[in-house]
DNA sequence: AATTTAATTTAGACATGACTAAAAAAATAT
DNA sequence: ATATTTTTTTAGTCATGTCTAAATTAAATT
């Protein structure tokens, strides 16, 4: 199998070929893993020699089938052990990164299969992404960045743009979560900040804020 | 914190301190890892300056307080990973050992401790091992091999002293497992064997299944 | 006590994955 | 179209953890 090294980057090449269409630059990964480009290249001809991605010289790199498959799997690990740390081990959804980070790589294909009947066949992680099944295939629900959102329209919040923990933690304070009915009251356009209507409250959200919060439109 | 290998070592040495009271030496740490001698000692080198082992050149290594409370913690971690696969992912007892090898060394004292609760704050793991608590502290029952008992003489099995997966599924096919009550009906001097009775059944063992399973004597 | 055998350590090498500094290629600006 | 800036790659280095082969030390035999 693969080492962690390896599967890190496999994980950080497939999030980011989500957002751009062509190849996922040096640079960019760099950046996702908090490393350098001379130490990317390095990686990405290891990976380009294992048939995991498709790499040119200076044509970023895009993930093969098989490297595809190999990053959804990890993803999956990685989702499914958050549900178990905040369903079964009480952790909150702002803590569960960093050990996911690592359970992720534990291999066994029994442990994750195991896991997933245990946890009820979640189809969602803690912060309302989906979690790929076995065969890798994802269920992604329409939703819309809470900032696009027009005067007078509402829907469900399902999800974070940021999983960071000092956002989600934010979000905890002002009592956002996972499946609330949020309103646009109004929107302001000199800094582009909502007023929002939430359970019984009103509250001003900053731009910034507005554009890490997913709704699923009513 | 530590590294996988330099986890590994410190459990290894930890487990060969019980055996013998002096110091353990090189080669047998390199049998228990199925390594090199050679690789032994330059671990030997960097544990000592990291002061969780006292090394002497040519005189075997002990564990300091510092490093046998480490180990300990990693003997926690996996004894409670064990116990968890076995009750909530309904592994067997002799799946458990390699995946629990790789739980071992995530890192988070916090997901230990929920873990622990979680599960109930177990005393022994599945192959009837003892849980060291938070501070370290092992629960150790009184047991003795099932080959040093007298013929007559009966007790509960509580305990194995090989996990290898063979051994352990041939006591799950001879119906021999911990709880279970034993009395020992015949013993062979030719060989050494027994019989014995478990249940409604009477069971012929070898010596050298004898010689590694303890039982709790009534 | 001297010799043989076994255990341990040293010396030098290698793979992995990272880095810095410099060179090369591509993209952008003038 | 040329010059400048940015991105990417290369070359060389380093730390970790392993190995083989040789040297050294300790233990066991005779």
């Amino acid at each position: 199998m693969f080492t962690f090294s390896e599967e890190n980057y496999l994980k950080a090449i497939y999030h980011l070929e989500i957002d751009v269409d062509k190849g996922v630059s040096t640079n960019a990964i760099a950046k996702k893993l908090d490393t350098k480009a001379s130490s990317v290249t390095d990686m990405i001809k290891k990976l380009s020699e294992k048939e995991l991605i498709v790499y040119k010289k200076y044509q970023g790199v895009t993930l093969t089938s098989f490297g595809k498959k190999t990053a959804v799997n990890i993803v999956r690990k990685h989702r499914l052990w958050e549900v178990f740390l905040v369903k079964k081990l009480n952790f909150s959804w702002d803590e569960v990164h960093d050990i996911a980070e690592q359970l992720e790589h534990i291999k066994s294909s029994k442990l994750i299969q195991q896991l997933d009947s245990f946890l009820g066949f979640p189809t969602h992680d803690p912060h309302g992404d989906p979690i790929p099944d076995k065969e890798g295939n994802l269920n992604v629900i329409e939703k819309r960045l809470l900032s696009t959102l027009l005067k007078n329209e509402s829907g469900i919040c399902v999800g974070v743009n940021d999983s960071s923990s000092d956002f989600l933690k934010f979000l905890d304070k002002k009592g956002i979560t996972l499946g609330k009915l949020i309103t646009v009251l109004e929107k302001e356009d000199f800094d582009d900040s909502l007023l929002i209507q939430i359970d019984q409250k009103k509250l001003s959200i900053s731009n910034k804020i507005a554009n890490n919060l997913y709704l699923q439109k009513q």
